[in-house]
DNA sequence: GTATTTGCAAAAGCTTTGCTGCAAC
DNA sequence: GTTGCAGCAAAGCTTTTGCAAATAC
């Protein structure tokens, strides 16, 4: 996976893991921050070309989470199977829950337009259980 | 619907018409462009603040088409009912279509996440009919 | 007359780019 | 040695903010 055709180096390598480990999307700023605290002094044009190569190569995905927290941009691993995520407007936790009917939708998609999928930015805001009354 | 608790101005007004009255989503560059042609001289400031103010009230929806083409934003008027934004990564085109499944989806996302859905910004970036080889 | 809105300019994010030196092969 | 990568600083975009003048009620 670390090696699609992407010549890793060992900022990559970093970057890559912080993204993989994390339990919830990161921003560029939390990922320079985790990254000076491994004790790797990054640079923030290196993660934005990083995370570029990076989404070019089909390893991580990019979401605005529906900009609750400011202007920035969140990057994950590709999961397995399409994510929605839901982004409480409450208390701006963000929830991921795999995709029900995502086949189906990319079938219909394809069948009433001929538009072949290939990647998809699904963000849900709402209330989770908590914020709700 | 001009008037949910918002109080309507002259430019309030026109950037409403305008949204609505496009056939795509606009940018702010666009929304300036469109409103000095029909003679009124808008500030982007103004159109900021009065875009915020159509988005708390719910009259406007904000997308990114997955920043295609640059890293602004893209506002439309509230459809009736939930759209998917298909982006083709061929040729930028951005064609909408009513998303099949989405009242199954929002019940499965409340039943199994206890989350209430209130927006949703969905975006598939792909290839249109005419870009597929 | 008071409150709200607007325009202008400046500032504040976020992201990209040019260039020089450094590391990898 | 050649090629590509990283760091730094500067610039580019989009968006927000402060404040004074204009507008609405």
């Amino acid at each position: 996976m670390a090696s699609d055709g992407v010549r890793m180096t060992s900022q990559r390598r970093l970057l890559l893991a912080l993204i993989e480990g994390a339990r919830r999307p990161l921003d560029v700023r939390a990922l320079l921050e985790l990254g000076r605290r491994q004790g790797l002094a990054l640079d923030k044009a290196t993660v934005y070309r990083t995370i570029a190569l990076l989404k070019e190569h089909g390893l991580v995905d990019e979401l605005d989470l529906l900009h609750q927290k400011g202007a920035g941009h969140y990057y994950e691993p590709i999961p397995d199977k399409q994510e929605l995520h839901l982004v409480c407007l409450g208390c701006g936790r963000v929830v991921e829950m795999a995709c029900p009917h995502f086949e189906q939708v990319k079938k219909e998609v394809r069948r009433r337009q001929g538009f072949q999928v290939t990647t998809a930015r699904m963000e849900l805001g709402g209330y989770c259980r908590r914020c709700r009354r």
